[in-house]
RNA sequence: GGGCGCGUAGCCUAGCUUGGAUAGGGCAUCGGCCUUCUAAGCCGAGGAUCGGGGGUUCGAAUCCCUCCGCGCCCGCCA
């Protein structure tokens, strides 16, 4: 779609005179009435339909034909689009929409907390980087996957007191991460119940930082229980990445960070504290009056080492909106620091996911755990399977398929700007706008394709709507790429979907005198389908 | 006080960057469709003061102003 629009774009300029960018070429209302249609009738002076039939005559190519349609002009993919297209497709396969972009790309997701519990919030930080992430490398961009492991400081101090103090002794269960989250909600609610504790606590973090040898045998002992149940985590969400930085590896180069600030005379003390004067915007605070560093100064720590490391053009950061305002102070006082990546760091800013009761609080315990919601999934899931194709093998690798699926969806069809209000039952269905319905496209392509038992030929076909929307998914990696917006390729893979299942219930493949062409089709819709869901980290199961 | 985000049918949501074709979807509700490739599906119906008001424009969900509601942030939390 991206060649026709550019074309277009280029005629549409010729015939009129005025510049007519490929991006102005809006969606026609439905495919039959042509892929794609341009207004710039509108802007020509006089009648705007006279106009557009004028500058419809003067468009002449190979690839479609335009036609005034009222004030538009619309354009119609030449008569053999569909065949040349499911040509491309079917030989190109995993590479079909691959993009032109050429930059080194850093994407830092995830980020849990060690000791805390791994919730749904960091599902959709998870689900979103990884989408992201491979949206940027189909656009073309070489790209860096990495996560910031934040393993030391009083939240680590606060579970480790109260495993001491209430758990001394005892075995831990299965999943030792699961069980540090608790114990750390454990022992918030213990220290605000008896501050006392606080003492302890404070002692405790100050064994931490001095090197205590068992502090830090037990403090890294618990990290590895957090980091073998992340590790199961992005096991099954597909999470991949080049590059774990941990905070307790650079939080030691945090004071050198700010001294050499100071002598450049990018920050300055201020009241005692340090400060970077980013001015009207704010004030980005590196080091308390007592001398501690804090979490900003272990962002520039860390934002060496990546730049050092990796040397990106650009570096993006999948973090919630609650911290917009930090990461604006960390990326001007980054610009200050003089790397040259501070201008081309980008925060991408979503909402919370937040219970019907309010925010969700890892320090009250009132949270929905990662691992309650994946294993409700699978089990519906399963069940689901069960009831639905009792004969199938492997129920259970599609029923994670399915239910991992289908939560993940639910996080990455609404726009990164809405917060999410967590429903169990919204975020487990498997029918309408989900994971499920357009895994089941893909399912009905190869039934199709497997009970043919041949390979198609690519022909002239109909069905306009399911070539429209596969002839625009280089589109719309390219538009989910620019924006940093996983949503909009989440969206387009249900109008695909869409597509296919209407041209499913009205074309029979198999025995019709067009069979060997809408097979070829149809093995074109199984590749985009695929594609699709591969990138936004959603698997495609062949039966369920 | 300042800044950012959100407000579209009973519920959820796309569209807002770049103003234009009857404001798209989904859930729920109601009515149809399995002797042809998997009904996790398809077709149809009802349901929308696009938060309120004002402005710009031939044309506003989209741009500007203003007000209201909700959420988040604004140097010693992360």
């Amino acid at each position: 779609m991206l060649e026709l629009k550019a074309e277009a774009a280029r005629l549409l300029s010729d015939a009129t005179g005025k510049p007519v960018s490929p991006e102005s070429l809006g969606p026609a209302p439905k495919p039959e009435m042509g892929f794609f249609a341009s207004r710039v009738a509108f802007e020509l002076g006089g009648n705007p339909a006279e106009k557009a039939k004028e500058v419809a005559g003067k468009i002449k190519s190979p690839l479609f034909t335009a036609k005034a349609i009222g004030p538009y002009v619309n354009f119609f993919p030449s008569e053999d689009y569909s065949k040349q297209l499911v040509e491309k497709i079917l030989s190109e396969k995993n590479n079909y929409g691959k993009g032109k972009q050429a930059e080194s790309v850093m994407v830092e997701y995830s980020e849990p907390n060690t000791h805390k519990a791994f919730h749904i919030g960091h599902l959709r930080n998870t689900a979103l980087g990884i989408a992201l992430s491979n949206i940027l490398e189909h656009a073309g961009h070489k790209v860096i996957r990495v996560n910031y492991i934040n393993d030391l400081g009083l939240h680590v101090a606060k579970t480790l007191w109260a495993l001491q103090k209430f758990h001394a002794g005892e075995e831990p269960p299965e999943n030792k991460g699961k069980w540090l989250g608790e114990i750390y909600a454990e022992a918030s609610k213990k220290l605000r119940e008896n501050p006392e504790g606080d003492k302890e606590v404070r002692e405790l973090l100050q064994k931490m930082d001095s090197g205590d040898a068992e502090a830090i045998k037990l403090m890294n002992e618990t990290r590895e229980w957090s980091l073998d149940e992340f590790k199961k985590i992005y096991e099954e969400l597909g999470a991949d990445f080049d590059k774990w930085y941990y905070e307790s590896d650079i939080k030691g180069e945090t004071k050198e960070i700010v001294k050499e600030l100071i002598g450049k005379g990018v920050a300055k003390v201020d009241d005692g504290a340090v400060i970077v004067d980013n001015s009207p915007a704010g004030v980005n605070l590196l080091q308390r009056s007592d001398g501690t560093t804090l979490y900003s100064t272990s962002d520039l720590a860390l934002a060496k080492h990546k730049f050092g490391d990796y040397d990106p053009d650009r570096s993006v950061y999948v973090v919630g909106s609650e911290q917009k305002f930090h990461f604006q102070m960390l990326f001007e006082t980054l610009k200050k620091w003089g790397f040259r990546q501070g201008e081309k760091c980008f925060h991408l800013a979503y909402e919370l996911v937040v219970l019907k009761s309010g925010k969700m609080k890892s320090r009250e315990g009132e949270v929905i755990l990662y691992e309650d919601f994946s294993k409700e999934a699978k089990e519906r899931a399963l069940k689901e399977v069960q009831e639905k194709n009792p004969d199938l093998e492997d129920k259970e690798g599609v029923a994670r398929a399915v239910g991992i699926g289908a939560i993940k969806y639910s996080m990455l069809k609404v726009s990164n700007t809405k917060t999410i209000v967590f429903d169990w039952e919204k975020s487990l269905s498997f029918e309408g706008e989900t994971a499920p319905y357009i895994q089941y496209a893909n399912v009905r392509c190869h039934s199709i394709l497997d009970k043919a038992g041949k390979k198609g030929k690519p022909g002239v076909v109909g069905a306009p709507e399911l070539v429209y929307e596969l002839s625009r998914f280089d589109e719309v990696v390219a538009e989910a790429a620019k924006e940093y917006s996983p949503h909009v390729l989440a969206l387009y893979a249900y109008s695909l979907a869409d597509a296919f299942s209407g041209f499913y219930t009205k074309q029979q493949v198999i025995g019709s005198k067009d069979e060997a062409a809408l097979l070829a089709l149809v093995g074109a819709a199984s590749v985009v389908l695929e594609n699709t869901l591969r990138l936004l980290g959603i698997e495609a199961p062949r039966r369920m």
